[in-house]
DNA sequence: GATGAATGAGGATTCATTCAT
DNA sequence: GATGAATGAATCCTCATTCAT
């Protein structure tokens, strides 16, 4: 559901502190922006890393200054609160994810071949950022509801219009079946997405997935993501 | 994925921790055994609404016992530590949902009738026991990978093997393709089921379903039902 | 400078709490003595050894309910506070030690016989009741001052007017220097029965005596004996 | 056996946080070095105080803390632990002892002399620091054994050789008895130190001097020792 | 602007003691 | 008399945040 589609840089060759741009909504302070690129990226890579591995609560501002072998007070005349820098992170998180959203809705010829490249970019993106994925899916929790700014406020998906849009033109080309209900076949597609993408993130779900399909399986990946196409393509095809 | 079984009672008439009983894994002390039923469905309650509100880090043992009117040292005899009490109530919802999918396990007729129950099973089990789906959700986030260890074991699907079966059964009577594979499209049968699930407990994930389906569709949500199943229907159909 | 005569029983035949009886003060309630003998010495025997290990702060009364197979309300029915129970073994033991020193008071020819005997009786107790002589270690600290009965009260010695004695008779019978300083002599004669005896229970004073002495001097420790009293007889001698 | 070596300034003019400096191990973290020299002294000289006058267990970081006039959270920037508190005092006066010992070792003539300036260095080290004489008998308690692994460490004593090597040059001097066994005597002089110095600062042990010597001999003190010397004095002669 | 010492409320846990059964 | 559940103050320690340098 999240994908990242491959850039001219190789993967490997940057962490996610590179790729951190702020837009509209900002969560840090000026100062942050005047200090070195290096010093940014320093410290938003710690950060990811420490809050994915272990959630916001338990990580500590503290510890981040630290590993970013930045003082204390540099972490408050950057960010206001704890709350803010991991605001900051989320929201440069989604960006990131959501032009890599884009670049494939925009590069699709049909459904099936948005699914493909779904599953691949999925696939991507869970092993090159599976901090930022473990982010992503402690962030979905209940536990973060009291922030004070919601974070559900923040789902501003694209999938849902590039789905049903891609159905919809599969139905008038013949290649999806005509009752097939747009809304609810876009989100059962994207389920797929998410739950796969978990699964190559997260410790648990990757034992999940280790369960299902048995080590041989797991060791040839895309051979199954080859058959995930075809579930979705018999769920579709006309 | 994870499903609920009808009773006699309608679903409201009681909260989770009635129906909390300890199998061969026991992560309480005797104690809390030989107190009173009221004070074991108290603590339990309150625990599962905070855990699953504010997440295991956030939630302090003093809070609990302010919101169940006991002492700390009360909390303290029944569970040797914060965390058996959040293994006691994991554990015993795993002994819920287990139970349930068994039961439908062994009354599904093919692997159509399974995964219209499952759907109703999800959607009722999200919806009488949103707090318990949270901590579920909760529970899978990489965060509390300090406690794999104990939590892995607890890893013991039932849903593959019972998909799978079913799946190979419909091949044999004619109603599943031929070609399908087995683990794969049990597997994403199943990431339809969490997501499902997930999307009727957590807020996030709410939301999420809202946007992908409108607040029309939502109100009729049997009606969504049918569609996932023409989804998975048409995946399998031969 | 605490010995313990060999009685008709055989020494390892019984632990403390056997010999404890309660003299002039009682810092337990009746209720203590009605109990079994069984369950008064079970009592004893784990505080001590728990007070011994921990020392007094560090143990807890439920430690040594629990070790004694005794309810906590049963603990309390015997002994009003946990400083009573230390107090209550403390007196017994002073009983005991003192009931051995006026023992060997009696029996002693003169102050060379009567520093033989002693470092003979400070081995043996030293050895057979280690826990006690832990526990008399501690209590000499002053960490136990705040202690609501003065336990430097309860210093009623012997030992200076037995040696004392012993030394105004070895002058006026020609063996003892007639310069002598009785009371400092008497001093001196003790503080190496003190040393000597912590250093058979304490480990911290142990490993000082394989300091002193190296390991193959502590495998005779009867020719270590004959050697303090070698010096003793020396500082004494006319 | 723990001497004290005068210096220009006289005794009670400084406290006993004056003396501390750190040498080869650290139980402190680098902000203890950084505060001010006031803060540092404050902190070392209640942590003294209060660890002699109620033991290790008894006393908490908290009462440290409120007695300093320091915040909690100042007192776990300077040290990792209570453990690690409690070793840096007890490091460093193990350091200021060893420094006394080892000037009295260089600057006596022969084993006499050694015994005379050494009941002047206990009796005035006792004195000076009482506390600290109270820490280290504390320390020696085997209810601190949990520690022993590292405090065994420090019990690298000097008194064993030097007075060792004394006895020996006395016996070629011919102003020891050839048979006297170096190192039995050694101890036997040391347990006489250590009683002495302890009778000096704990007021268990002083209790006990006092009934040993009474009021009027405990007033002119410097009789005592010579007097203590004299026994010395007769153990070792030719 | 950067630093990191200092603060103190809060969190997990223990334990002496009480009291209903 | 015995039991052990219950209490809650006290303990060690953490951490978000402030502020003087």
């Amino acid at each position: 559901m999240i994908g990242y589609e491959a850039t001219t840089k190789g993967a490997g060759e940057y962490t996610m502190g590179d790729r951190i741009e702020c837009g509209a909504e900002r969560f840090h302070k000026d100062a942050f922006d005047r200090t070195t690129e290096k010093r940014r990226k320093t410290v938003l890579d710690v950060a990811i890393n420490l809050f994915a591995e272990h959630g916001y609560s338990a990580t500590s501002i503290n510890d981040i200054a630290r590993d970013a072998h930045i003082s204390i007070g540099a972490m408050y005349s950057y960010f206001a609160s704890k709350e803010d820098l991991y605001f900051t992170i989320v929201n440069s998180a989604y960006r990131l994810m959501t032009g890599v959203l884009y670049d494939i809705a925009d590069s699709s010829a049909d459904i099936f071949d948005y699914t493909a490249k779904m599953l691949v970019a999925c696939r991507r993106f869970a092993l090159e950022y599976p901090k930022l994925n473990q982010l992503y899916l402690d962030m979905t929790t209940q536990a973060l509801s009291s922030m004070s700014v919601r974070l559900s406020d923040k789902i501003e998906m694209i999938t849902p219009d590039v789905a049903g849009k891609l159905i919809r033109a599969g139905k008038r080309a013949g290649i999806v079946r005509p009752d097939a209900d747009e809304r609810v076949f876009a989100l059962c597609i994207d389920n797929i997405f998410m739950m796969y993408q978990f699964s190559l993130s997260s410790e648990y779900y990757r034992e999940r997935l280790r369960i299902y399909l048995g080590d041989d399986r797991l060791e040839n990946i895309e051979d199954v993501e080859r058959a995930i196409l075809t579930f979705v393509r018999g769920a579709l095809s006309a």
